[in-house]
DNA sequence: TATTGTTATACTCTATAACTATA
DNA sequence: TATAGTTATAGAGTATAACAATA
């Protein structure tokens, strides 16, 4: 019972899906408003990240990391690279494939992004618990595997 | 790192926003797929459900219930109403605004989907022990207190 | 045959502005 | 003036099929 209103979502309440959806669309909403500043949003901010992180990466093995289908990484390489952020060089190994690699300028610009992702994270976040924290954590392990 | 490609998400898996996105769209994606033998979506389901709990309810309290704009209410009760499965009176007190309750037919769907979810939920959360469904709780709980 | 990047396409979810009719 | 429902529209995220180049 939502007690202002009166009205009642108590058949959804007991759902953990029903409640994560809330927490999500919230966190993403905040997430959006933190990097909207540095004209990144949630997948290219990810992408951006996950290429420094792994050098040479291609665009395929990319796409697993972030949980998106192939296609779908197109677009945000294509950003990325427009803008100067991401270099693609054609994979000496295997000439279908791209390796990505940031720039001096997509290095900069994944610390300043990083430390307003982490001051968003702490804003929300900060109030949990170390054993809450380790909850959700063991929590969401156990979850990935069965999904 | 991801032990079988050689691959690194760490600079992401410390951020509780990344681990929560790959949750969702893992129970998402199952609970669209268990759905869809109702012909139901995630928010149609929502809605029928709400509705059901509150007799009478009006579309922009549904839209605050299920996190959702106003307009984006519109065509879930549209599609709704078309199947026959709920049904828009004027509500007598406030001319502007719709009463929606189920059909017969309605009520039996939500009926046949909540079982479906139930099991969806199990099948997803059932491994988490009381102790971590709790945090789980408590902390979305606080969550939704920052958001 | 299988895989990489790609195009095209579509669906779902979420959000905003502006209109109408009531209040 | 404010609210309920609506229209129109847009953006973001996610998904599938199919194709060319390469393996």
């Amino acid at each position: 019972m939502t007690a202002a209103t009166g009205l009642s979502d108590s058949p959804l309440r007991s759902l953990l899906g029903y409640r994560l959806r809330r927490a999500w669309i919230g966190i993403r909403a905040d997430l959006a408003e933190t990097l909207r500043p540095l004209d990144l949003r949630m997948l290219t901010y990810t992408a951006l990240v996950l290429i420094e992180a792994n050098p040479g990466l291609s665009q395929a093995r990319l796409a697993g990391l972030m949980t998106v289908e192939r296609p779908n990484v197109v677009a945000i390489v294509d950003e990325l690279a427009r803008r100067g952020l991401v270099c693609r060089r054609r994979d000496p190994g295997d000439r279908r494939a791209y390796a990505l690699d940031l720039t001096p300028r997509g290095r900069a610009l994944s610390r300043a992004a990083t430390e307003a992702v982490e001051r968003h994270e702490a804003r929300l976040f900060g109030a949990l618990s170390a054993a809450e924290r380790r909850a959700i954590d063991a929590a969401l392990e156990r979850l990935s595997e069965r999904l």
